[in-house]
DNA sequence: GCAAAAGTGTTGAGATTACACCCATGC
DNA sequence: GCATGGGTGTAATCTCAACACTTTTGC
């Protein structure tokens, strides 16, 4: 808590990485940048960068968001701070992870020069990961588990107005196991956050009712 | 992720700071500091400070955590890194709050001559605090009140051996509120964490079997 | 023998699980 | 008319909450 000016043993440089989660082709995917510079060259990484010394770690967050994913609205929370003198080989960094997520709809994610690609893989399929983001990716995952299971966040991960069984195949997805519907939906309707809409979703078969979440705000509640 | 040295845009000074909490005297404890340097003078304080730039976080948590109390051993994780860029008036420091349980007995507590006062605060009763502090304060009550009730940590605000009702005082100190004595006994049986000993303690009344865990490592598992 | 905390079981309510049949639509 | 997913109810089980009396000790 020294904070005069001649004493800086503290000072190292801090950035923020950003798992941006989403649902799609029944799948749990994430979004991976390319690596260009050694010595992680054409490895992969989630996307982040150092923070400007102005800015909050939050802040620093929805930028690289945004400038990922085009996003801004989405739900995005701190995840955990990774401080391992050796994580980065090119010198001490220490990486504040936050783990977004989004509704996969028409999104196009962009990148700048210094990385050679980015594109959402399936969690359950990842490439050799850069830094220590192999174990950024299991504490991410671990997280969005617990979310699921207590708090509505669910709303962030699907369109505005979704079908229970679209509701159902996230969380089955996620949680990595089958849901019987029925109990699923009473439960759900039980618990009295979603509002039925006039709508319904037209298919192959049998329209299905639309839902859309009365708030789209975080709140905590047991839900599977 | 612009790792080379000569862009240093993330460069900023980290800190950990730490909430030490045990519970004794029927009442949840933290330790805090009371500080000497403006703009805090005789504010108090959670125990932090600066990261060495060669040692991890949780080095610099158990470090900071072994000079307040002299204890190793306890349980101490990361809570959340808070980076607003103004929580700090001297300067841009971001800080990675930890927290530990610590089980009351014998301790004792020691400062440097930066700081004029160590001492335990009721949490329900805290002075004013320097910082961000109130924020951290209420993060972490919450924190800790999650982990009694989803993971057998509670382990390391006990001794190593106890009644089931020093448990229980325990519980019902941090969650605020009254468990019924049949019921949590039950459930804390039906758990299998614990090991009855041969030992009962003496007091003015009946003596109370003594217990402890058979792993006092953390496990997640719902206890409440 | 009295006060105080320890030890122990049962019952009812509510929640969770398992499970099966009919319905609306596209083709 | 048939294949496919949508919509709904019930019975059995388990878990949780409420609740009271007896036992052991110190004084």
């Amino acid at each position: 808590m020294t904070r005069n000016k001649t004493i800086r043993s503290g000072e190292v440089r801090v950035a923020v990485d950003i798992v941006i989660f989403t649902v799609k082709e029944n799948a749990l995917k994430v979004i991976l940048i390319q690596m260009k510079k050694a010595p992680f060259t054409a490895m992969w990484a989630f996307p982040g960068g150092l923070i400007d010394p102005r800015e909050s770690l939050d802040d620093a967050a929805k930028r690289e968001l945004k400038e990922k994913t085009g996003v801004g609205n989405v739900y995005l929370e701190q995840l955990y701070t990774f401080g391992d003198p050796k994580r980065d080989p090119n010198g001490r960094v220490i990486s504040a992870a936050y783990f977004a997520l989004v509704s996969g709809e028409n999104m196009k994610l962009t990148t700048t020069e210094k990385y050679s690609d980015v594109s959402w893989f399936d969690v359950r399929k990842l490439p050799k990961l850069a830094y220590d983001h192999k174990e950024v990716a299991k504490y991410a995952a671990q997280r969005l588990q617990w979310k699921l299971e207590y708090t509505n966040v669910v709303y962030s991960l699907l369109p505005r107005q979704f079908t229970l069984t679209e509701m159902q195949d996230v969380y089955e997805v996620i949680l990595g196991k089958r849901i019987d519907r029925r109990n699923f939906q009473r439960k759900i309707r039980s618990l009295g956050l979603l509002r039925p809409t006039a709508k319904r979703q037209m298919g192959k078969h049998r329209p299905a009712k639309l839902y859309e979440f009365k708030s789209r705000k975080p709140i905590i509640t047991q839900i599977i």
